[in-house]
Parts: C-alpha cells; sequence; structure tokens
DNA sequence: TTGAAAGCGGTACCAG
DNA sequence: CTGGTACCGCTTTCAA
C-alpha cells in the first residue's frame, strides 16, 4: 500500500497539517519541524496523492484536447504545440480523438469531468455540446471551428489564401477549376471551398471560369486517387477539369499520383494544389497552403489558460495567417505558354 | 456551483447512498425511486464529480503514455494507435512529450500520479527512473525500448531489417558504406545500426566493404542535409560513400534532396534508404523499412490494460515485424550494371 | 509554530 | 430496497 500523509505525520511525530504545509512551504513551519518531515517522506518513498489533493483544491492542472483524428501530419503538429504550451504552464494533457465515434459527445462529456478547461478542435462535437460545456462553466476554446457565441477561438485564416489560390489558378490559365473535399466534413474545408467560388466569381460570370464541386467521404490519399480515376473514367462524356484543387494534401498527392501514372501530365494538362504543406508536399512538387500548425495548438493552449486561470475574462478570436506556397503542380498552364 | 450527489439526493428525497446506486445501476433501487433520482439528477443538470469517485475508487481510469517528441510522423502514428485501443477500453490518455526536458524525470513522476498504468516510450527517461515506478507498484510498458528486467515491452524488429537492408546495398553493388545517425539517441537507432555491421561483417572481413558511422545530432531532414553538405566538402579528401544508411526518413530525406541539388545521381552515384516509410518517401522514391507504427501504439495499450486490470501477471514482450521497402533511390548501383 | 477537525464529492458496508 | 456512516487522502480554517 502507498504510504499516505499520515503514515509521515506518524513517522515524523507531527500532524497531517503539519506534514501538508512542510511537504509544500506554505504556511509556517519550523525549519527542523520541516527537515524531520522531509526526511520521513524520503525514507517513506511518499508522493502525495494526486486525488486527494485535487479534491480538496477542487481542481485538476489538467487541460484537455479533443480531435476528430491523429493521423496525417497536420492534426498531430497541432497537437505537439498544444502540448509544448501546456507543459511549460505545469498542466497535464488529456487528449481524446473522437474520429467520428458516434458516441462523440458522451466522451467528451466525460473528457470535461477530468479537466479544468478544454480545446475543442474542428468536427468533433456539436455546437450544442459546446454550449452545455460552457454553460456549466467550463472554460472551452474553439479551434479550427469558427466561433460560437463567445467562445474563444483559434483559427487559421483560409479564406485569404483560398482566394490567392482561385486566383493563382486562373492566372495559370485554369478555365474549369474542380475542387475536391467535403466542406460539410470541416469548418476549414468550407472556408476553403467558399473561398476559391468567390475568387473565381467574376471570372465565372463573364464565362470565362467554372467551378465544380467534387464532393468525397475521406480525407486520405485513396480518396484521392478514387477521385481521380472516376474523372479519367468518365473523360469522354465530361472533359477533364483544368485544375484540381484540393482540400489537403493528402487528397491531392493520391490525386496526381494516379494522373501521372495514367500518363496525364501535371501540370501541364491539368494542375493541382492540396493543403497544408506536409512534408510529402515537398517533395512531390505539390502547390499548397501552409499553415502554422503548431502556432495553432500552441495559441489554443495560451488562451485555454489565460480562462483557466482567470487572467482574462473578455472573449477572443485569433485569426492566425496562411501562405499560399507555389510548387510544379500548378506552374504555367500550356495555354499561357 | 456544481451540484453534488447531497443536492441530488436532497432533491429527491432520498439518502445519497441511494443517489449513487441509482445513478450506476448498482446494488438494488426501486424502479420509481430509481426514476425520481434520474430525474432530480437531470434537473440539477449534475454530473457526478470524477475527483471525488476515483478517491473512493481509488483509480484514475486512466493511462498514460511518455514520448521524446511528436513531430515526425512515427510518434504520431504510435501514439494514434495507443489512443485508439485505450479509447475502446474506456481509459483517457494523459499524454506527455518530454524533448529533451531537463526536468523530465519529475515530470513523469508527475504524470504518474494521475494514471493507473503508462507507457514509456524510447529515450525519456532512464531505467532507474522507470525501476523506480515499477518499484512503486506502477504497471509499466516500454514501447520502443529494450526490455529492463521483467517489464513488459513493445519493440519493433529492428535487427531483421536493419540485415537485409544490408545485404540489399550489398547486391546492389555498394563496397563504401555509411550509417548516418546516433546510436546513443534511440534504442531503436542502435539496433539499426548493429544490425548493419552485422549484415557488413563478412563482407568486410574480406575486405569487400567498409562501413562507416556519421553520427549526427538531430533526426530531422536539415540535419541530413547537412550530412550530405559534409561529405560534398570534403570529397577531395575522402570520397562519397557509395550508400547512405539512413537512420529515419526525414534524414535521408534531407541529405538525397541535397545530393541532387548538388548533381550528385540518386542511386547512379550514391544509394540512399531512410526507415519507418512515412507518406513523403513514397514521393521521394525512398528505399526505406516498414514498421508498424499503428500497432505498436496499440500493442503497448493492450499490453498495458492486461496489466492494469490484472488480467495478466507474467511479463510479456512483444517484437513486431518490419519490411524492406526497396524504391529507386536504391536501383541497382552503375557498378553492377 | 502546531494540531484538531471540518470539509472536498463520492463509494460501499452494515443495519434495518 | 433504503439510510446512516465510515472512509478515500489531502487542504485549510480556527484555536491553542
Amino acid at each position: 500500500m502507498r504510504p499516505t500523509i499520515r503514515d509521515v505525520a506518524q513517522h515524523a511525530g507531527v500532524s497531517i497539517a503539519t506534514v501538508s504545509r512542510a511537504l509544500r512551504d506554505s504556511g509556517s513551519v519550523r525549519k527542523d519541524t520541516r527537515a524531520r518531515v522531509l526526511e520521513a517522506a524520503e525514507q517513506l518513498n511518499f508522493t502525495p496523492s494526486r486525488l486527494g489533493r485535487q479534491l480538496a483544491e477542487r481542481r485538476h492542472a489538467a487541460n484537455g484536447i479533443v480531435f476528430p483524428d491523429l493521423s496525417g501530419p497536420y492534426y498531430a503538429e497541432v497537437v505537439l504545440g498544444y502540448e509544448a504550451v501546456a507543459a511549460e504552464r505545469e498542466r497535464s494533457v488529456l487528449i481524446l480523438s473522437t474520429h467520428g465515434r458516434a458516441n462523440a459527445e458522451a466522451m467528451v462529456e466525460d473528457l470535461a469531468t477530468r479537466c479544468d478547461g478544454m480545446v475543442v478542435m474542428g468536427r468533433t462535437i456539436s455546437d450544442d455540446a459546446v454550449e452545455r460545456l460552457v454553460s456549466r462553466g467550463m472554460p472551452v476554446v474553439l479551434l479550427a471551428r469558427p466561433p460560437i457565441g463567445d467562445i474563444d477561438s483559434v483559427n487559421a485564416d483560409n479564406r485569404t489564401s483560398a482566394v490567392a489560390l482561385g486566383r493563382h489558378m486562373l492566372a495559370q490559365g485554369a478555365r474549369r477549376v474542380a475542387f475536391v473535399g467535403d466542406p460539410a466534413a470541416s469548418p476549414d474545408v468550407q472556408e476553403r471551398w467558399s473561398g476559391l467560388q468567390d475568387a473565381l466569381a467574376e471570372a465565372s460570370a463573364k464565362g470565362e471560369a467554372t467551378v465544380d464541386l467534387v464532393s468525397v467521404q475521406g480525407f486520405g490519399e485513396e480518396t484521392g486517387a478514387a477521385v481521380a480515376r472516376r474523372a479519367l473514367e468518365s473523360r469522354n462524356r465530361r472533359p477533364l477539369p483544368d485544375a484540381f484543387v484540393c482540400a489537403n494534401d493528402e487528397l491531392a498527392l493520391g490525386l496526381m499520383d494516379t494522373l501521372l501514372a495514367a500518363d496525364v501530365a501535371v501540370p501541364d494538362r491539368v494542375l493541382v494544389s492540396g493543403w497544408d504543406d506536409v512534408m510529402a508536399a515537398r517533395y512531390a512538387g505539390l502547390t499548397t497552403v501552409r499553415q502554422p500548425m503548431r502556432a495553432l495548438g500552441g495559441t489554443a493552449a495560451r488562451l485555454l489558460d489565460e480562462l483557466v486561470t482567470g487572467a482574462r475574462t473578455e472573449p477572443r478570436h485569433e485569426l492566425l495567417p496562411t501562405e499560399l506556397v507555389t510548387r510544379a503542380s500548378t506552374s504555367p498552364h500550356p495555354a499561357q505558354k
């Protein structure tokens, strides 16, 4: 059995109150008394029980983060940035990945009972569920998810780069643009799709360009490859687009690979772009949009900490900049050359 | 103030014992009594305090995982695999990334006070620190780290693939082989280096091959690039190796990129291999060794759960298979052609 | 400077 | 089937 504070007290010949004080330098304890207590604690190999302490202090000294999935470099980097800042502030980190589990909300409710505050990322639980947490007094920061009322939020600036990307595609000579992704699956994707449409709106109106949505289920390379295969199969009935703007890099990489394997030249015949700027994008020469993944997580951790410690009460909404990175997959379109 | 079990009891006109039973379907409670309790709990928006419950039950229902770093696809996938299995078994997951922090052991000690068991990965804390945890009764599973006494462990089979890789390099015509990595930095790297030496031992003895260690600090692309630059600069004094066997993919990718930029042909002049089979390796055509990252994490979670629940007491040591994946970066060496 | 005792919010045993 | 009550291990008044 692990020793308790009472064992230490008895061993040192003092009361448990004194042990508690001595162990945390709180209150006043005579020097030699403290020494005796520390000695006893050492001998018994005593570590105070976190549960007892937390129950008495009524706090967890832990923060949670809820995200849809950890696969792929994006979420991992975000969580990394989060953990780094949280650890710096001496708060433990509880992670919960919902990946589409049906009981996600229950799991989040459960998580909420174990921490002093939490970051809720993207498409994990409903707005209602979030508000329920907040109404119960739980500090919450939304990450990669549009603000809900006065709840703090941290987002990457999807729109600006989506517009820039759309213009870039036009400038490279694209006329028939397809967006690959599921806007309903994530608020980020929603913004990218809508930004792209805005960028092409004028050209569309003049009949100089078209922009279509290729809605897909997943986010992985295999999904991208499937989109490419479908497009290739139906190319008699429906010509290939000039440009595929994909919701993330994995989609784009899978798609591009399949096109190349079918001898469809990228970028000579079709332009392709992704989103995130993962490592593979660099090696594949993929045009993409870089977002500050670590900073997203770190900023969320910082905002949450301010909320938990009560250092700040007025809400904040952070928008972190993104950057268009052009590479070989969108070099000038033949029509332009 | 959050309602407590006493509030609910009062509201429902029963004792707290009955509330406790009703809320957890334990013991026997009359149907209508239960209904009344649930109703009261609902009305008060009551959620039992995790702390109170855990203190009484003397368990956390949470597991920890300690890893060196979360950057790069490798650790992220491992943690993902871990979280998936843990969640399935209704255990929360506490993560702690030590990345070389000086107070890593203290952080781990702290983590230990918050969970019922933990997975300790690679080069994070000393063997002594691990044994201290175990001696205090904490269930521990080692991951990507050689066994310590009877402590459970889960490892990828580095040696077999390291030998296969060495033989492959010889078969492709390499004679001067360099291993890039820091064996002291991680047990995995140590095994890869030693397996490679074994594979080349015979050829070495006959004077048909040499194998050198290029010791480096980091694990990233930049480190790999620096190795390439140094090798290129000193090529008058010391000819370039025929093959660079790198401790992981990031090193290999950075190195290969720099070689190519300097017009050193890969694989025609130099062969390059990595380790892990991250996504970028596929797009860069890098020969590498695939390890079951998710399964590593998942297996560790399973073993730990068995320990925590007491379902198993005799120690286990799992060795998961790896697989050599040959790609363009090691296609036949010119000398062979 | 120290100790006694009242919580913190539950669980579980023992009577009734 | 239900209530009373003794913990679980610590923090924190309040007195001495």
